[in-house]
DNA sequence: AATGAATGAGAGTTCATTCAT
DNA sequence: GATGAATGAACTCTCATTCAT
């Protein structure tokens, strides 16, 4: 039944979402929605907090323990978060793009947010940024990596320049221009 | 007229705006309106190809003549792009994000894009990228302005670190790493 | 139309009344009821309002300047309010019987009684009573109006021993059993 | 079961009951419900039902042995109607007001009244009234108390001169009127 | 040029009731 | 006995749109 709600949200939009809609493609009357949902809002919400633990645990949790290059598990983190919006692209919308007219309740969405916050955060206590603002350097990273992700989605037929490419690219721009490593020492990537 | 509908596409998004609240904006009858537009629709469709037109507008055009640093012009392009976005998000978010690729005509969408592609030809004429692919180039600028543009529409009540900050680091990084300036040279902002 | 809704609230009470029966009973379509009522509610409280109107305007008004025996004009506005309630049922439903199931605004309701209690005060203050509760009197007095009113309204079928026998004795009994002039004095009327 | 739909129809109203509250109340299925009543109007009969036959049984039955004055007896049977109409202020209107005339199955409404009937001609039997109609008392005195328990029930929030004081002034009034004893003769009743 | 009156379609939601299990 | 699942019908109310005037 979710699934049949989300379908049509993602076709309709918000507003074009109607309990009949989803009555009908789930050939039942829309009287028996209400057996498993109080109203219209809580299916829009079960569904974001659906989409949203999907995102979650798709991302890798910052391991103290772990070895790795801090600058690498951030980018590793973007790429992640970018390919699971391609390849979920019904949650990612939910998650992001959808939204009802009024501001909703805040949901976990935050979550995704503070996950990124930490890993850049241990990035610059490695010294590996140029940067200190912790909030600022996040909020930067996310803006590409939404950018890129929510395009491609939207944008499927448009001619892209290889789509690993481009992301490859949005990524890399956004982490390296912040790293000590001087832009000139970095490897060049042949274009596709 | 249109001002009026599109202060109500403004305050109500896309679905809340309606024929009744335009008429009474305007203290007419709600058959006056069909007057002079066929349809809801038609209204809409006016509203975006205006701000496509003033968007295009705004853009600055890469004039040969112009002795502005190609580099300096791409980026104050991405700045107006995001800032017009930001003043008409409505706008924006339905021309650009919202109506269903399928049903949408194709408005001139394509012009904004061919107008970044300039820019960035330019510049890698003018031997200032490190890159040659004018097309991945300007997808990932696109990207990145797109991804600061649609989060701070869609998101006005997350926490941001400075609208402006945030924009100008967005751009920064993405123009910057492409650059043949070694990042090390560049002038440190101090953050905020 | 209003009278087409009086109907329907008289027949079928007050959660009986639904826009649809009226749009029917009127040949119309139910939106076209909301051009001139704003909801269900308003329509309700005009004829409340509509009703109450009419019934204040039968009564008669305590001039001072008359010189008609006070208890006299008392026992008159009684009989008057009785009748009115017999001769416009539905007016006086809507005034005293039908009620939605929260309590609503308290309308004018109280001017009747207001009326109510300007007589009694003028006999108590000509000393024709031997009470001198204002307020208890003019309560207890309207309760016996009413009861007979809205009897006779309720119970058409059954058999009365003469409608206007029964009226008067209640009207008399009340006024009377509070008036110095004793029991025993009062000229005897020959039941029917 | 019962219990719990009485109080419901209390709370809220004849057409706020719903089974949904009912079962609800009672920790049961909807469905349960109609293993053990044929349907919605069937509990509201029996609601009816029970509270009649319990008004009838807490009226005084007019046993002749008994020594009670036959004028107090009259008296105490009118304060315990009335106030089993404010006890049970739902079953009271539904049951002697509401239902549609047409439709209404015919109860028991009668019994009461002809019980009163009872208590008046043995009032006029032992001379204790001045008047000589049976049934011409009966009805007045029944609208007395139908008018100030109606009153009560459909008016909570007026501001009442003394819930009790108005009904003994009610009744008094309409007995006492009747009565041989003079009514200078009676003893005063200091307001309130 | 303008509008009052009208409506068909459709929105979300609730209800009494049924029936297979 | 009891119920989960289901539904048809009804509810109030809103909307885009039309058309005679």
């Amino acid at each position: 039944m979710l699934d049949a709600a989300r379908e049509i949200f993602r076709r309709d939009g918000y507003d074009g979402f109607t309990m009949r809609k989803l009555a009908e493609s789930m050939k039942y009357s829309p009287a028996n929605i209400y057996l498993y949902f109080k109203d219209r809002d809580e299916i829009f919400d079960s569904l974001v907090d659906e989409s949203f633990a999907s995102l979650l645990q798709a991302l890798p949790q910052p391991s103290g323990a772990s070895d790795e290059d801090p600058v690498a598990l951030l980018k590793r983190s973007l790429h992640i978060y970018v390919n699971f919006g391609l390849s979920h692209p019904n949650e990612y919308q939910f998650a992001f793009l959808l939204r009802p007219a009024g501001q909703a309740r805040p949901h976990k969405r935050r979550a995704a947010y503070d996950s990124l916050v930490l890993k850049v955060r241990l990035c610059i206590a490695k010294k590996r940024f140029r940067t200190t603002d912790v909030e600022l350097t996040a909020q930067a990273l996310w803006a590409a990596a939404h950018g890129i992700t929510s395009l491609m989605i939207q944008r499927p037929a448009f001619p892209w320049a290889g789509r690993d490419n481009v992301i490859r690219r949005v990524i890399d721009s956004a982490v390296d221009a912040l790293s000590v490593v001087s832009a000139a020492e970095r490897p060049r990537r042949k274009p596709k």
